[in-house]
DNA sequence: CGGGGGATGAGCAAAATAAATCATCCCGGT
DNA sequence: ACCGGGATGATTTATTTTGCTCATCCCCCG
Protein backbone atom coordinates (compact mmCIF):
# COMPACT_ATOMS: atom_id res chain seq x y z
CA UNK A 1 0.00 0.00 0.00
CA UNK A 2 3.18 2.20 -0.16
CA UNK A 3 1.90 5.01 -1.77
CA UNK A 4 4.17 7.15 -4.65
CA UNK A 5 2.69 9.27 -6.75
CA UNK A 6 5.26 9.71 -9.21
CA UNK A 7 7.49 12.67 -9.32
CA UNK A 8 6.73 14.05 -5.88
CA UNK A 9 8.08 11.45 -3.36
CA UNK A 10 11.90 12.68 -3.35
CA UNK A 11 11.26 15.85 -3.54
CA UNK A 12 9.07 16.02 -0.41
CA UNK A 13 10.97 13.52 1.55
CA UNK A 14 14.07 15.71 1.23
CA UNK A 15 12.33 19.39 2.30
CA UNK A 16 13.27 20.89 5.50
CA UNK A 17 10.90 18.39 7.41
CA UNK A 18 12.49 15.75 9.30
CA UNK A 19 9.77 14.00 10.42
CA UNK A 20 8.98 10.62 11.12
CA UNK A 21 8.03 7.59 8.43
CA UNK A 22 4.42 7.88 9.65
CA UNK A 23 3.59 5.68 6.62
CA UNK A 24 5.18 2.56 8.11
CA UNK A 25 4.03 3.57 11.55
CA UNK A 26 0.53 3.46 10.91
CA UNK A 27 0.49 0.66 8.70
CA UNK A 28 1.32 -1.10 12.11
CA UNK A 29 -1.83 -0.48 13.88
CA UNK A 30 -3.27 -3.18 10.98
CA UNK A 31 -6.00 -4.98 12.31
CA UNK A 32 -7.58 -2.50 14.59
CA UNK A 33 -7.43 0.30 12.77
CA UNK A 34 -9.19 1.06 9.19
CA UNK A 35 -8.49 2.44 6.35
CA UNK A 36 -10.97 4.86 4.08
CA UNK A 37 -10.89 6.76 1.00
CA UNK A 38 -13.39 9.94 1.38
CA UNK A 39 -14.32 11.66 -1.88
CA UNK A 40 -13.91 15.47 -1.39
CA UNK A 41 -16.27 17.79 0.75
CA UNK A 42 -17.93 14.58 2.50
CA UNK A 43 -18.22 14.63 6.52
CA UNK A 44 -16.31 12.59 8.51
CA UNK A 45 -17.77 13.21 11.90
CA UNK A 46 -20.37 16.12 13.49
CA UNK A 47 -20.16 17.83 16.51
CA UNK A 48 -22.18 16.32 19.57
CA UNK A 49 -21.87 12.82 17.19
CA UNK A 50 -20.13 10.45 19.43
CA UNK A 51 -16.16 10.48 19.87
CA UNK A 52 -14.84 7.04 20.38
CA UNK A 53 -11.90 6.80 17.50
CA UNK A 54 -9.52 9.17 16.14
CA UNK A 55 -8.51 9.68 12.50
CA UNK A 56 -5.40 9.91 10.93
CA UNK A 57 -4.73 11.57 7.70
CA UNK A 58 -2.71 9.84 5.40
CA UNK A 59 -3.55 12.26 2.18
CA UNK A 60 -5.64 15.09 1.27
CA UNK A 61 -7.00 17.82 3.40
CA UNK A 62 -9.34 17.78 6.05
CA UNK A 63 -11.48 21.44 7.63
CA UNK A 64 -12.32 21.14 11.46
CA UNK A 65 -14.85 23.42 11.71
CA UNK A 66 -16.93 24.30 15.15
CA UNK A 67 -20.43 26.00 14.81
CA UNK A 68 -21.90 28.50 17.45
CA UNK A 69 -25.36 28.20 19.39
CA UNK A 70 -26.58 31.26 17.42
CA UNK A 71 -25.75 29.20 14.01
CA UNK A 72 -22.71 30.72 12.92
CA UNK A 73 -19.37 28.45 11.61
CA UNK A 74 -16.10 28.59 12.34
CA UNK A 75 -13.54 27.05 10.49
CA UNK A 76 -10.77 26.09 13.37
CA UNK A 77 -8.29 24.58 11.00
CA UNK A 78 -7.28 22.85 8.07
CA UNK A 79 -5.24 19.69 8.02
CA UNK A 80 -2.44 18.51 6.07
CA UNK A 81 -1.60 15.02 5.25
CA UNK A 82 0.29 13.23 8.69
CA UNK A 83 -2.24 14.96 10.82
CA UNK A 84 -3.69 13.28 13.57
CA UNK A 85 -7.58 14.89 14.78
CA UNK A 86 -10.77 13.91 16.68
CA UNK A 87 -8.25 13.24 19.40
CA UNK A 88 -10.17 14.84 21.95
CA UNK A 89 -11.59 11.60 22.32
CA UNK A 90 -8.43 10.15 24.32
CA UNK A 91 -8.92 13.48 27.08
CA UNK A 92 -11.89 11.57 28.01
CA UNK A 93 -14.89 14.02 25.47
CA UNK A 94 -17.71 11.74 24.73
CA UNK A 95 -19.06 13.54 21.93
CA UNK A 96 -17.23 15.59 19.24
CA UNK A 97 -17.01 19.43 20.15
CA UNK A 98 -16.36 20.28 15.94
CA UNK A 99 -17.53 18.66 12.54
CA UNK A 100 -14.66 17.37 10.05
CA UNK A 101 -14.98 17.29 6.59
CA UNK A 102 -12.81 16.75 4.16
CA UNK A 103 -11.63 19.46 1.38
CA UNK A 104 -9.89 17.04 -1.25
CA UNK A 105 -10.23 13.39 -1.60
CA UNK A 106 -9.09 12.32 1.18
CA UNK A 107 -7.29 8.87 2.67
CA UNK A 108 -7.90 8.22 6.25
CA UNK A 109 -7.28 5.36 9.19
CA UNK A 110 -9.93 5.38 11.66
CA UNK A 111 -8.21 4.12 15.02
CA UNK A 112 -10.43 3.17 17.77
CA UNK A 113 -9.87 5.27 21.40
CA UNK A 114 -9.18 2.09 22.82
CA UNK A 115 -6.28 0.63 20.33
CA UNK A 116 -4.73 4.20 20.31
CA UNK A 117 -4.66 4.40 24.16
CA UNK A 118 -3.18 0.87 23.93
CA UNK A 119 -0.61 1.72 21.13
CA UNK A 120 0.36 4.60 23.11
CA UNK A 121 1.33 2.74 26.05
CA UNK A 122 3.06 -0.05 23.67
CA UNK A 123 4.94 1.79 21.02
CA UNK A 124 7.57 4.25 21.42
CA UNK A 125 6.86 5.11 17.77
CA UNK A 126 3.57 5.62 18.01
CA UNK A 127 3.60 7.83 21.06
CA UNK A 128 6.70 9.96 20.10
CA UNK A 129 4.21 10.92 16.91
CA UNK A 130 1.81 11.92 18.52
CA UNK A 131 3.21 13.97 21.30
CA UNK A 132 5.25 15.56 18.32
CA UNK A 133 1.65 16.23 16.61
CA UNK A 134 0.17 17.57 19.59
CA UNK A 135 3.49 20.03 20.26
CA UNK A 136 3.19 21.42 16.64
CA UNK A 137 -0.68 21.71 17.06
CA UNK A 138 -0.62 23.52 20.42
CA UNK A 139 1.64 25.89 18.81
CA UNK A 140 -0.31 26.50 16.14
CA UNK A 141 -3.63 27.14 18.33
CA UNK A 142 -1.10 29.28 20.54
CA UNK A 143 -0.50 30.94 17.40
CA UNK A 144 -4.09 31.80 15.99
CA UNK A 145 -4.85 32.45 19.29
CA UNK A 146 -2.16 34.91 19.55
CA UNK A 147 -2.80 36.90 16.78
CA UNK A 148 -6.55 36.77 17.44
CA UNK A 149 -5.87 38.84 20.53
CA UNK A 150 -4.43 41.42 19.22
CA UNK A 151 -4.60 41.84 15.15
CA UNK A 152 -7.06 43.54 13.14
CA UNK A 153 -9.14 41.32 10.77
CA UNK A 154 -6.76 42.86 7.88
CA UNK A 155 -4.01 41.20 9.86
CA UNK A 156 -5.70 37.86 10.82
CA UNK A 157 -6.44 37.77 6.86
CA UNK A 158 -2.73 38.36 5.77
CA UNK A 159 -1.88 35.41 8.43
CA UNK A 160 -4.23 33.13 7.06
CA UNK A 161 -3.56 33.60 3.39
CA UNK A 162 0.18 33.15 4.43
CA UNK A 163 0.04 29.43 6.54
CA UNK A 164 -1.95 28.63 3.69
CA UNK A 165 0.74 29.10 1.49
CA UNK A 166 3.24 27.36 3.61
CA UNK A 167 1.37 24.74 4.29
CA UNK A 168 0.05 24.13 0.74
CA UNK A 169 3.29 24.32 -0.77
CA UNK A 170 6.91 24.45 -0.70
CA UNK A 171 7.57 26.51 -3.84
CA UNK A 172 6.46 29.79 -3.93
CA UNK A 173 5.12 29.47 -7.34
CA UNK A 174 2.17 27.17 -6.94
CA UNK A 175 -1.04 28.55 -5.90
CA UNK A 176 -1.88 28.55 -2.41
CA UNK A 177 -5.24 26.34 -2.57
CA UNK A 178 -7.21 25.68 -5.47
CA UNK A 179 -10.35 27.65 -5.18
CA UNK A 180 -10.76 28.94 -1.53
CA UNK A 181 -13.59 31.00 -1.72
CA UNK A 182 -14.44 34.53 0.38
CA UNK A 183 -17.07 33.00 2.39
CA UNK A 184 -14.75 30.03 3.98
CA UNK A 185 -11.41 32.52 4.35
CA UNK A 186 -14.06 34.91 6.80
CA UNK A 187 -14.91 32.29 8.96
CA UNK A 188 -11.53 31.12 9.15
CA UNK A 189 -9.85 34.87 10.00
CA UNK A 190 -13.35 35.32 11.95
CA UNK A 191 -15.07 37.91 10.21
CA UNK A 192 -17.46 38.67 7.30
CA UNK A 193 -17.29 38.17 3.81
CA UNK A 194 -17.46 41.24 3.12
CA UNK A 195 -14.43 42.79 4.96
CA UNK A 196 -12.48 39.56 3.16
CA UNK A 197 -13.15 40.72 -0.24
CA UNK A 198 -12.38 44.95 0.65
CA UNK A 199 -9.02 43.35 2.14
CA UNK A 200 -8.46 40.84 -0.87
CA UNK A 201 -9.06 43.81 -2.98
CA UNK A 202 -6.62 45.71 -1.80
CA UNK A 203 -3.90 43.13 -1.51
CA UNK A 204 -4.17 42.93 -4.76
CA UNK A 205 -4.13 46.15 -5.89
CA UNK A 206 -0.88 46.30 -4.20
CA UNK A 207 0.35 43.33 -5.41
CA UNK A 208 0.32 40.78 -2.38
CA UNK A 209 -1.80 38.22 -3.62
CA UNK A 210 -2.50 37.32 -6.97
CA UNK A 211 -5.61 35.41 -8.70
CA UNK A 212 -4.59 32.73 -11.78
CA UNK A 213 -7.14 32.43 -14.52
CA UNK A 214 -8.33 29.12 -13.18
CA UNK A 215 -9.44 30.89 -9.92
CA UNK A 216 -6.38 30.14 -8.15
CA UNK A 217 -4.77 32.86 -5.52
CA UNK A 218 -1.13 32.89 -5.50
CA UNK A 219 0.45 34.49 -2.25
CA UNK A 220 3.72 36.68 -2.40
CA UNK A 221 4.86 35.70 1.04
CA UNK A 222 7.49 38.22 1.41
CA UNK A 223 5.38 41.12 0.59
CA UNK A 224 2.60 40.21 2.47
CA UNK A 225 4.29 39.42 5.25
CA UNK A 226 5.02 43.14 5.62
CA UNK A 227 1.54 43.69 5.84
CA UNK A 228 1.93 41.41 9.53
CA UNK A 229 4.85 43.65 10.58
CA UNK A 230 3.38 47.41 10.72
CA UNK B 1 -13.75 33.63 56.01
CA UNK B 2 -10.88 33.32 54.71
CA UNK B 3 -8.03 30.56 53.80
CA UNK B 4 -4.57 31.45 55.18
CA UNK B 5 -1.97 30.20 52.19
CA UNK B 6 0.40 29.86 54.79
CA UNK B 7 -0.36 26.23 55.76
CA UNK B 8 -3.48 25.61 53.50
CA UNK B 9 -1.38 23.02 51.86
CA UNK B 10 -3.66 19.97 53.21
CA UNK B 11 -6.67 21.33 51.82
CA UNK B 12 -5.44 21.19 48.60
CA UNK B 13 -3.60 17.91 48.37
CA UNK B 14 -7.04 16.31 49.27
CA UNK B 15 -9.13 17.35 45.95
CA UNK B 16 -10.95 14.81 44.11
CA UNK B 17 -8.96 14.79 40.72
CA UNK B 18 -8.70 11.88 39.44
CA UNK B 19 -5.11 13.29 38.26
CA UNK B 20 -2.24 10.84 37.78
CA UNK B 21 0.13 10.93 40.98
CA UNK B 22 2.75 13.19 39.14
CA UNK B 23 4.34 14.24 42.21
CA UNK B 24 6.06 10.83 42.30
CA UNK B 25 6.29 10.74 38.56
CA UNK B 26 8.13 13.99 38.71
CA UNK B 27 10.64 12.75 41.33
CA UNK B 28 11.39 10.09 39.23
CA UNK B 29 13.32 12.67 37.09
CA UNK B 30 16.39 13.40 39.98
CA UNK B 31 19.51 13.89 38.70
CA UNK B 32 18.73 15.53 35.56
CA UNK B 33 15.89 17.64 36.40
CA UNK B 34 16.18 20.96 38.87
CA UNK B 35 13.54 22.00 41.58
CA UNK B 36 13.27 25.42 42.01
CA UNK B 37 10.96 28.05 44.31
CA UNK B 38 10.38 31.13 42.68
CA UNK B 39 8.28 34.18 44.44
CA UNK B 40 5.20 35.94 43.06
CA UNK B 41 5.38 38.11 40.23
CA UNK B 42 8.94 36.69 38.98
CA UNK B 43 9.91 36.04 35.36
CA UNK B 44 10.54 32.27 34.64
CA UNK B 45 11.55 33.25 30.98
CA UNK B 46 10.83 36.04 28.51
CA UNK B 47 9.96 35.85 24.93
CA UNK B 48 12.97 35.54 22.62
CA UNK B 49 15.28 34.23 25.18
CA UNK B 50 16.73 30.41 24.24
CA UNK B 51 14.44 27.57 24.64
CA UNK B 52 16.31 24.48 25.80
CA UNK B 53 14.15 23.26 29.10
CA UNK B 54 10.80 22.73 29.95
CA UNK B 55 9.10 23.21 33.06
CA UNK B 56 6.55 21.42 35.49
CA UNK B 57 4.46 23.66 38.11
CA UNK B 58 4.14 21.80 41.21
CA UNK B 59 2.77 24.50 43.05
CA UNK B 60 0.95 28.09 42.09
CA UNK B 61 0.00 29.66 39.07
CA UNK B 62 1.88 31.14 36.36
CA UNK B 63 0.74 33.25 33.34
CA UNK B 64 1.90 32.69 29.89
CA UNK B 65 2.00 36.00 28.04
CA UNK B 66 3.05 37.41 24.31
CA UNK B 67 4.34 40.83 23.74
CA UNK B 68 3.50 41.84 20.19
CA UNK B 69 5.65 43.98 17.88
CA UNK B 70 3.49 46.92 18.97
CA UNK B 71 4.31 46.65 22.10
CA UNK B 72 0.90 45.39 23.61
CA UNK B 73 1.05 42.24 25.49
CA UNK B 74 -1.56 39.22 26.08
CA UNK B 75 -1.62 37.00 28.22
CA UNK B 76 -2.15 33.31 26.96
CA UNK B 77 -3.23 31.39 29.62
CA UNK B 78 -3.06 30.82 33.10
CA UNK B 79 -1.36 27.77 34.41
CA UNK B 80 -2.51 25.84 37.74
CA UNK B 81 -0.33 23.08 39.56
CA UNK B 82 0.10 19.80 37.46
CA UNK B 83 0.86 21.43 34.24
CA UNK B 84 3.72 21.48 32.16
CA UNK B 85 4.96 25.09 30.07
CA UNK B 86 7.37 25.94 27.36
CA UNK B 87 7.42 22.58 25.97
CA UNK B 88 7.34 24.44 22.75
CA UNK B 89 10.98 23.69 22.83
CA UNK B 90 10.45 19.86 21.99
CA UNK B 91 9.28 20.77 19.21
CA UNK B 92 12.22 22.35 17.70
CA UNK B 93 11.39 26.05 18.94
CA UNK B 94 15.08 27.33 19.38
CA UNK B 95 13.26 30.76 20.90
CA UNK B 96 10.91 31.28 23.56
CA UNK B 97 8.07 32.49 21.80
CA UNK B 98 6.21 33.68 24.99
CA UNK B 99 7.14 34.81 28.59
CA UNK B 100 6.73 32.80 31.86
CA UNK B 101 6.00 34.67 35.03
CA UNK B 102 4.77 33.51 38.25
CA UNK B 103 1.41 34.53 40.00
CA UNK B 104 1.66 33.51 42.94
CA UNK B 105 4.50 31.66 45.01
CA UNK B 106 5.48 28.70 43.33
CA UNK B 107 7.45 25.53 42.97
CA UNK B 108 8.70 24.31 40.00
CA UNK B 109 11.16 21.77 38.48
CA UNK B 110 13.17 22.67 35.39
CA UNK B 111 13.78 19.82 33.16
CA UNK B 112 16.46 19.91 30.26
CA UNK B 113 14.81 18.78 26.49
CA UNK B 114 17.58 16.36 25.92
CA UNK B 115 16.54 14.88 29.51
CA UNK B 116 12.88 14.95 28.57
CA UNK B 117 13.03 13.46 25.29
CA UNK B 118 14.56 10.38 27.04
CA UNK B 119 12.10 10.46 29.54
CA UNK B 120 9.41 9.94 26.95
CA UNK B 121 11.39 7.72 24.88
CA UNK B 122 11.88 5.24 28.11
CA UNK B 123 9.12 5.67 30.52
CA UNK B 124 5.15 5.11 29.78
CA UNK B 125 4.31 6.81 32.68
CA UNK B 126 5.97 9.94 31.94
CA UNK B 127 5.05 10.23 28.06
CA UNK B 128 1.49 8.88 29.36
CA UNK B 129 0.94 12.15 31.64
CA UNK B 130 2.64 14.66 28.82
CA UNK B 131 0.08 13.22 26.03
CA UNK B 132 -2.48 14.12 29.21
CA UNK B 133 -1.21 17.26 29.53
CA UNK B 134 -1.07 17.91 25.56
CA UNK B 135 -4.52 17.04 24.87
CA UNK B 136 -5.87 19.15 27.45
CA UNK B 137 -3.85 21.84 26.62
CA UNK B 138 -5.21 21.45 23.24
CA UNK B 139 -8.60 21.57 24.05
CA UNK B 140 -8.17 24.37 26.19
CA UNK B 141 -6.46 26.58 23.24
CA UNK B 142 -9.20 25.29 21.09
CA UNK B 143 -12.02 26.65 23.35
CA UNK B 144 -10.32 29.75 23.21
CA UNK B 145 -9.84 30.20 19.18
CA UNK B 146 -13.47 29.13 18.96
CA UNK B 147 -14.46 31.76 21.50
CA UNK B 148 -12.22 34.96 19.96
CA UNK B 149 -14.00 33.69 16.57
CA UNK B 150 -17.50 34.15 17.31
CA UNK B 151 -17.68 36.05 20.59
CA UNK B 152 -18.16 39.53 21.77
CA UNK B 153 -15.32 40.88 24.24
CA UNK B 154 -18.61 40.62 26.51
CA UNK B 155 -19.18 37.02 26.33
CA UNK B 156 -15.96 36.30 26.19
CA UNK B 157 -15.30 38.28 29.42
CA UNK B 158 -17.76 35.67 31.05
CA UNK B 159 -16.07 33.08 29.86
CA UNK B 160 -13.13 34.00 31.19
CA UNK B 161 -14.18 34.44 34.56
CA UNK B 162 -16.15 30.89 34.57
CA UNK B 163 -12.90 29.43 33.37
CA UNK B 164 -11.18 31.16 36.71
CA UNK B 165 -13.74 29.96 38.50
CA UNK B 166 -13.59 26.30 37.85
CA UNK B 167 -10.00 26.41 37.82
CA UNK B 168 -9.61 28.61 40.86
CA UNK B 169 -12.11 26.21 43.27
CA UNK B 170 -14.26 23.23 43.68
CA UNK B 171 -16.31 25.09 46.12
CA UNK B 172 -18.41 27.43 44.55
CA UNK B 173 -18.43 29.97 47.36
CA UNK B 174 -14.36 30.75 47.15
CA UNK B 175 -13.77 33.65 45.45
CA UNK B 176 -12.21 33.28 42.10
CA UNK B 177 -8.77 34.79 42.41
CA UNK B 178 -7.51 36.72 45.51
CA UNK B 179 -6.95 40.04 43.30
CA UNK B 180 -6.57 39.55 39.61
CA UNK B 181 -6.78 43.64 38.07
CA UNK B 182 -8.99 44.87 35.08
CA UNK B 183 -5.94 45.24 33.17
CA UNK B 184 -5.32 41.39 33.46
CA UNK B 185 -8.06 40.61 32.49
CA UNK B 186 -8.47 43.36 29.66
CA UNK B 187 -5.15 41.28 28.44
CA UNK B 188 -7.02 37.74 29.11
CA UNK B 189 -9.81 38.54 27.19
CA UNK B 190 -8.34 40.61 24.00
CA UNK B 191 -9.89 44.11 24.42
CA UNK B 192 -9.35 46.98 26.88
CA UNK B 193 -9.61 47.79 30.26
CA UNK B 194 -12.48 50.21 30.36
CA UNK B 195 -14.10 47.61 28.34
CA UNK B 196 -14.07 45.23 31.71
CA UNK B 197 -14.75 48.37 33.72
CA UNK B 198 -18.12 48.86 32.05
CA UNK B 199 -18.98 44.93 31.71
CA UNK B 200 -17.96 43.77 35.28
CA UNK B 201 -19.76 46.84 36.45
CA UNK B 202 -22.65 45.32 34.66
CA UNK B 203 -22.11 41.81 35.70
CA UNK B 204 -22.50 43.45 39.58
CA UNK B 205 -25.03 44.88 39.32
CA UNK B 206 -26.97 41.91 37.79
CA UNK B 207 -25.56 39.47 40.83
CA UNK B 208 -22.85 37.67 38.19
CA UNK B 209 -20.21 38.52 40.48
CA UNK B 210 -19.51 40.19 43.59
CA UNK B 211 -16.50 42.19 44.95
CA UNK B 212 -15.36 40.83 47.99
CA UNK B 213 -14.18 43.24 50.99
CA UNK B 214 -10.55 42.03 50.51
CA UNK B 215 -10.93 42.32 47.07
CA UNK B 216 -11.59 39.19 46.14
CA UNK B 217 -14.06 38.30 43.41
CA UNK B 218 -16.91 36.11 43.30
CA UNK B 219 -18.45 34.79 40.41
CA UNK B 220 -22.14 33.08 40.30
CA UNK B 221 -21.67 30.53 37.70
CA UNK B 222 -25.35 29.68 37.16
CA UNK B 223 -26.04 33.41 36.65
CA UNK B 224 -23.06 34.25 34.75
CA UNK B 225 -22.93 31.13 31.73
CA UNK B 226 -26.87 32.94 31.02
CA UNK B 227 -24.67 35.27 29.40
CA UNK B 228 -22.50 32.93 27.09
CA UNK B 229 -26.19 31.02 26.09
CA UNK B 230 -27.90 34.35 24.46
C1' DC C 1 -28.66 31.84 -26.91
C1' DG C 2 -30.69 33.09 -22.56
C1' DG C 3 -31.40 32.45 -17.79
C1' DG C 4 -30.27 30.98 -13.21
C1' DG C 5 -27.10 30.85 -9.39
C1' DG C 6 -22.94 31.32 -7.05
C1' DA C 7 -19.10 34.18 -6.13
C1' DT C 8 -17.38 38.67 -5.87
C1' DG C 9 -16.98 43.94 -5.56
C1' DA C 10 -18.83 47.92 -3.51
C1' DG C 11 -21.33 51.06 -0.49
C1' DC C 12 -23.65 52.54 3.70
C1' DA C 13 -25.88 52.96 8.27
C1' DA C 14 -25.69 50.98 12.74
C1' DA C 15 -23.27 48.72 16.32
C1' DA C 16 -19.15 47.47 18.68
C1' DT C 17 -14.72 48.57 19.98
C1' DA C 18 -10.52 51.16 20.90
C1' DA C 19 -8.17 55.07 22.69
C1' DA C 20 -7.64 58.78 25.56
C1' DT C 21 -8.94 61.37 29.44
C1' DC C 22 -10.52 62.64 34.01
C1' DA C 23 -12.58 61.85 38.63
C1' DT C 24 -12.84 58.77 42.66
C1' DC C 25 -11.66 55.55 45.80
C1' DC C 26 -8.69 52.95 48.63
C1' DC C 27 -4.52 51.62 50.79
C1' DG C 28 0.04 51.88 52.60
C1' DG C 29 3.75 54.60 54.20
C1' DT C 30 5.35 58.56 56.54
C1' DA D 1 -3.96 62.71 59.49
C1' DC D 2 -1.76 63.55 55.03
C1' DC D 3 0.07 62.31 50.83
C1' DG D 4 1.05 59.54 46.58
C1' DG D 5 0.13 55.92 43.66
C1' DG D 6 -2.42 52.32 41.78
C1' DA D 7 -6.83 50.54 40.60
C1' DT D 8 -11.31 51.49 39.17
C1' DG D 9 -15.58 53.95 37.30
C1' DA D 10 -17.15 56.90 33.88
C1' DT D 11 -17.30 59.71 29.70
C1' DT D 12 -16.20 61.26 25.17
C1' DT D 13 -14.46 60.71 20.61
C1' DA D 14 -12.41 58.29 16.76
C1' DT D 15 -12.05 53.93 14.43
C1' DT D 16 -13.24 49.41 13.21
C1' DT D 17 -16.41 46.09 12.33
C1' DT D 18 -20.70 44.37 11.37
C1' DG D 19 -24.97 43.55 8.76
C1' DC D 20 -27.19 44.46 5.25
C1' DT D 21 -28.16 45.74 0.13
C1' DC D 22 -27.34 45.89 -4.58
C1' DA D 23 -24.71 45.53 -8.94
C1' DT D 24 -21.46 42.63 -11.68
C1' DC D 25 -19.20 38.96 -13.41
C1' DC D 26 -18.83 34.34 -14.86
C1' DC D 27 -19.77 29.62 -15.46
C1' DC D 28 -22.93 25.96 -16.12
C1' DC D 29 -27.17 24.22 -17.75
C1' DG D 30 -31.21 24.02 -20.39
Amino acid sequence: MTKRNGNGKVAILKKKKPSVDWEGLIATFAGGAKHAEYGANRTIFSQGNPADALFFLRKGKVKISVTSAQGKEAIVSILNAGEFFGEGCLAGQLLRISSASTVTDCSLTKIDKSLMARMLHERHGVSELFVTHLLSRNIRFEGDLVDQLFNSSEKRLARTLLLLAHFGKESKSEPVHPRINQEDLAQMVGTTRSRISKFMNKFRTLGFVDYADNGGLFVNSGLLSVVLND
